[in-house]
DNA sequence: ACGTTTAGTCGAAACGTTTGGACACATCGT
DNA sequence: ACGATGTGTCCAAACGTTTCGACTAAACGT
């Protein structure tokens, strides 16, 4: 910075205002000063300007996942996160450590690298929340928790997408469906999602006068397939699957495939929350409600940086409904034999 | 810092000294020290550090996938190297702009924000690399170009994958095979595994006198379906698939599907560099051959930092071989009418 | 007993920006 | 013609670390 000063004949501090814009330039000395960095091709550091400025132009993008991996629907966020903050001009930290290491979290945000934090994977109480608030460092979620809370976020609706696919497969004539949720751990941690869709899928269910199963699966096929088996044995009734789990719903039909059942004749699948390019793998390609997954992180990094630029105003907070996509594994429940 | 060399009643440097370790302490102020960092819950300034330090200890990931997506074979990678750099206590930046925005890239090296550069769809004829060097930043990257080159790398080894790949369909029976390749776009701009992948399978379909027609597809399940249709009509002898390309595979099978041919009876399919995740989702489940991502993502990182931290040593570049998974939509081919 | 090394500590100078206070000069309203 | 206002610029003080040189005291080799 200094060598662009003295190339353009000016002192350090009418450079930096060209470069922030806080204090009016003469266009003719912009013009001198932007020649001579450009000429000297300079880039500011970013440290210097993080420690002097107090902006890092850094967000860090939480997202639990050591070793575990990542659903491709959960990609959808990351990427439209990925994207909106590279054309807002933020930097994107991954950061894949557990919830529960909140030290790791502390740490992380105590180093002043971060303007704020985007949190995924959010659990009805999550204690990530109040380590952010006492370290006093802006952030929104994708996900929330239980309660009502003063934070911005976005998450999909996933009462109103249990609703869809469970009037989708009421109306196809199923009467006695079950609900594919996550793991047992994920459950039982409470990750909202999980939580979500299990007590709007028995409350729908009542609603609708269907019978239902609610149980958690492993995220693999081979779970998938193992449970649709014990499920058809235990209730020879089932005819529709919610699945909530997108690495085990391909697992539900290749076991029910195994068995001799086709798919949707004999056994219809509806997935929630699972991306076109998850859907789309499965043969026949797989009916789903989901939201736009894409747009939910875009917006999710634009909430977090309108708070950072101090746009202030009240925290918003959006359900994104989901949409039906009716594919090939969804049809009209076979009769009853009785 | 200046709280806890109080309250610990040193100076900085000695809290620095603590810090870095680059100076002896004795144990007893540096108990005293450590006593004082924890009760001020102190945490080192990430930007004065960088600043002053020259070191970072952070990487960028660059992917260039703005917009387009991230095949679940690619999520491997990351998966592997995030949690690796991790591991290390390095931060992990996600760089998604795409590869012909080289000004971008310089500006983001230029900053002086990263310590080194993980690169990521390397093509043949890369221009990015000349640019990190230029920039005189250390960087590994995941994919390698043509020709010789002076630096670290992982690769899968498509060469290998495609000769397993050919091999286990050679010795099926099937005699005419067609390679479902990448988008045209991606093949013409030269992508390492996509020409790689092409040029190895015309001459490992030479040697084993089978075949081959190679084709481009884009990376949706229509097209992989429109693109089966056409090449069935227009060879009926066709019933082996060699497919290098996550999202046009499944496209591809629910086109041989929709036409009334099963697989594998009457067309198998063989996957190419895909990753277990992906394989897993169609039913039934896709033979693949492919490498590990995971460990190679793991390992780029490896090398990345190994060369930051000095331990200097020739150039690792490593090629993968692909383990061949035998799964659902391989077998024997079916006989030839003539 | 006397230089020489070693361990342990300190003070102060960087690192490359941003920004508050000052100042010179031109423009304006009256 | 005069203070008030606005524009464009500069100087210097931060920001929170690391690290170099210097110093003291103890340990060592001869």
């Amino acid at each position: 910075m200094a060598d662009v000063a003295r190339k353009a004949g000016v002192s350090l501090s009418t450079v930096s205002y060209v470069l922030t814009g806080a204090r009016p330039v003469s266009a003719e000395t912009r013009a001198r000063i932007e020649a001579a960095m450009e000429e000297l091709r300079y880039t500011p550091n970013a440290f210097a300007r993080g420690l002097r400025g107090r902006r890092s132009k850094i967000i860090a993008l939480v997202f639990p996942s050591r070793g575990r991996g990542i659903d491709i629907s959960s990609l959808g966020y990351i990427l439209g996160a990925s994207d909106h903050a590279q054309s807002m001009d933020y930097h994107l930290l991954l950061w894949t450590t557990e919830t529960q290491s909140l030290a790791a979290l502390r740490a992380l945000v105590g180093q002043g690298l971060l303007d704020g934090v985007l949190l995924m994977e959010v659990r009805l109480d999550d204690p990530r929340i109040s380590v952010l608030n006492d370290a006093d460092i802006p952030f929104a979620m994708i996900g929330h928790p239980g309660g009502a809370i003063e934070a911005d976020w976005v998450d999909t609706d996933f009462d109103d997408c249990v609703r869809v696919a469970m009037e989708h497969l009421a109306g196809l004539g199923h009467r006695s469906i079950a609900l594919v949720n996550q793991a047992a751990t994920v459950v039982e941690t409470g990750l909202g999602g999980a939580v979500r869709t299990r007590e709007a899928a028995e409350r729908v269910a009542a609603e609708l006068g269907l019978e239902l199963e609610a149980v958690a699966c492993d995220s693999t096929a081979t779970a998938g397939s193992a449970l649709i088996n014990g499920l058809l044995d235990a209730n020879p009734r089932l005819t529709g699957v919610l699945a909530f789990n997108e690495q085990a719903a391909p697992g539900v039909m290749a076991g029910a495939l195994a068995r001799g059942l086709r798919v949707p004749d004999d056994l219809s699948v509806v997935a929630i929350a699972m991306s076109d390019q998850a859907a789309l793998m499965s043969a026949p390609a797989m009916t789903a409600v989901s939201a736009d997954e894409r747009e939910m992180g875009r917006l999710g990094v634009e909430l977090l940086i309108k708070r950072l630029e101090g746009e202030a105003g009240p925290h918003t907070q959006k359900l994104f409904e989901g949409v039906l996509k009716s594919r090939g594994t969804s049809g009209p429940a076979r009769p009853q034999r009785n």
